[in-house]
DNA sequence: GGCTTGCACGTACGCTGTACGTCCGTCAAT
DNA sequence: ATTGACGGACGTACAGCGTACGTGCAAGCC
């Protein structure tokens, strides 16, 4: 048997199945080069430090996004793949995506779907100016919502636990809460997220700055 | 001098202190107690662990919220009203408010500004569900929207370096990236947060489900 | 007085990230 | 064939972490 070499790639791959098996907490170079069978400073020699090592599991994931964009589909369908595309990496790594989210990369790794994404407003008709705007629109929107679905239920499991206990809220204080406790309690993540993609495109495919007439 | 007895809030205002002061990576339970002139151990007295503290501090940090809510004002203006009174615990907390977004809270602390949110909603017009809803669109943008406000300065400096190089992108590459390079670079949260707000109360107020005549 | 209770504290254990030194297999130059 | 350089795997060591546990002291109650 023949132990192939270590190399980032390896340490990458360890530390992703690691934070889906056990959770980011999980993490430490300990216990990857354990799972590695290798002795832990090994891992210096291709990871400058831990910090780096979770850079690179967020470039990684990200990475893995899949765009079949099709330049002749009309921009709102467009958009609404992308935006799925980008929710999809959420449930092939769930634990991994609090990592992409909670950490900017000062990397290129997350520049195609960037460039994908503008390429797609500008084509719908938006002005350098408003392209970057919309799409810092749905980034916060689809990080936020990533956040939520993926914060929510560690485990991503499709049925949720109630994060509000029907009993323990006054209805005299909050009676909204109170009336709708069930409503708040559990969470379709996939329709939430739909209602807010179609509102959004809604938004803005009649928002004054857009040129009309484009594809 | 007779010191103050400790108490949860006194340490949980330290620990605020703190992560204001150094961020949240320089909150350890020695710390704490260090800067409280006070044994570590001493603080398990109060606090169950260090995980409760950091709920303790999210809790503190939520409860700030002020909501000068008018029940008879139009309801954009109050849900105006609201999304900025969320945002503005990043400026007076900006480094614990990246507790606040990351950590989902299993207190009541933070159902008041639910209430208010449900209640203004369903004054708008919505019905439980689309209220619910709404909601949770509003939310998922906030929390977007501070996470990267927040997350990409921890400093929360007025002007930030740019996450983009422009001389590190290749215009073949990436050519709108590349065109939108100063764009991109930087950001003026506050109009990028309106800009948001603004939609999404345009979105919202012509949807089809708001029931209109309300106020 | 005696007794309970609560709080501050010190010690100790098993973790963590990682700086540093060592050892060994491979390969180029002599 | 010998030597030397070199890169990678590894063990040791250190400072810092969260916190379980035991101890001692002061206040309140009988």
């Amino acid at each position: 048997m023949t132990t192939e070499p270590l190399s980032r790639a390896r340490i990458v791959a360890a530390a992703i199945d690691l934070i889906e098996r056990e959770g980011a907490d999980a993490v430490s170079m300990r216990r990857i080069a354990a799972d590695l069978g290798v002795g832990v400073m090994s891992l210096y020699n291709h990871v400058p430090n831990k910090d780096a090592l979770l850079n690179g599991v967020a470039e990684a994931v990200l990475s893995e996004i899949e765009f079949t964009d099709d330049p002749d589909a009309h921009w709102t369908d467009r958009v609404r793949m992308q935006a799925r595309a980008f929710r999809q990496i959420a449930h092939d790594h769930p634990r991994s995506t609090m990592l992409v989210v909670s950490r900017q990369l000062h990397s290129n790794a997350g520049l195609l779907p960037v460039e994908r994404a503008l390429a797609t407003l500008r084509s719908a008709g938006f002005d350098g100016i408003d392209a970057v705007r919309v799409l810092r629109l749905f980034i916060a929107f689809i990080v936020g919502s990533l956040l939520r679905e993926v914060g929510v239920t560690p485990t991503f499991a499709p049925v949720h636990t109630k994060m509000i206990n029907a009993e323990e809220v006054d209805p005299a204080l909050f009676p909204e809460v109170s009336a709708l406790s069930s409503l708040l309690g559990s969470c379709d993540h996939e329709a939430e997220f739909e209602f807010g993609v179609e509102l959004l495109i809604q938004a803005i495919a009649v928002h004054p700055s857009r040129r009309e007439g484009t594809r």
